[in-house]
DNA sequence: AGCACGATTAACT
DNA sequence: GTTAATCGTGCTC
């Protein structure tokens, strides 16, 4: 019996609830015939509407943006720096641009696949940054506006285990140094506790930051 | 058409 | 701790 997926209504919700809720919960590739890429979310940032200067849609509705703008449940993703990808979960009412940004996953599920990708580099680092969890699934620009709640996506979310409200922090979004305040310092990033990741996942592999 | 810079990473001192 | 890499995007001229 298959894991429940993350259907459009828990995408539907503040951009915040989502982000808490994230935690725990498991990133699901099928790209890979007859194999499972998989993930624990383990980390993530909320980005929410025009108002937040740190979020993309500062700038209104753009070709890059116009993910966001659209139905929640979607994948919203861009490259950036000139070499990376990063992944997004649209969150919200269509036409409300927001989303999460997939910060670090714990590989669960394909490590053979993931190590390939992350050749030369410690299970530990092969999903720990937004840009190396793209590179360890092999998600790029082709999956910009994915929708994962079609019931044959092959990207989804499935349910996990609720964590504890004791093992989540909160901290300031990375990478917003140009950003005003209060944008630059809110904490909307969301995190499990380090400590608790390996206890959680059974006692394989280890994520750090 | 030109320009400054980025929701980062890896390498280096 | 600091910095180069690298190019699409959005803004200004």
């Amino acid at each position: 019996m298959p894991n429940r997926r993350w259907g459009r209504a828990d995408f539907e919700r503040p951009t915040l609830e989502v982000c808490r809720a994230l935690m725990g919960q498991r990133l699901v590739s099928l790209t890979e015939p007859g194999r499972r890429l998989a993930g624990r979310i383990v980390e993530a940032e909320a980005y929410i509407g025009q108002e937040d200067l740190g979020c993309h849609a500062r700038s209104g509705r753009t070709p890059r943006n116009q993910v966001m703008w659209g139905p929640p449940g979607h994948a919203y993703v861009y490259f950036t720096y000139g070499k990376h990808w990063m992944l997004n979960l649209v969150t919200e009412a269509d036409g409300f641009p927001a989303a999460v940004l997939l910060r670090a996953l714990q590989p669960e599920e394909g490590l053979e696949s993931m190590g390939k990708r992350r050749a030369g580099r410690p299970p530990s680092q092969w999903a720990d940054g937004p840009a190396k969890l793209c590179q360890a699934l092999g998600l790029d620009g082709n999956w910009n506006g994915h929708d994962l709640c079609r019931a044959e996506s092959r990207l989804f979310v499935e349910f996990g285990p609720v964590i504890p409200e004791a093992d989540v922090t909160w901290g300031p979004r990375v990478g917003l140094n140009s950003v005003p305040e209060p944008w630059k310092s809110i904490p909307w990033r969301s995190r499990i506790v380090p400590a608790r990741q390996a206890e959680q996942e059974g006692g394989h592999g280890h994520a750090r930051r």
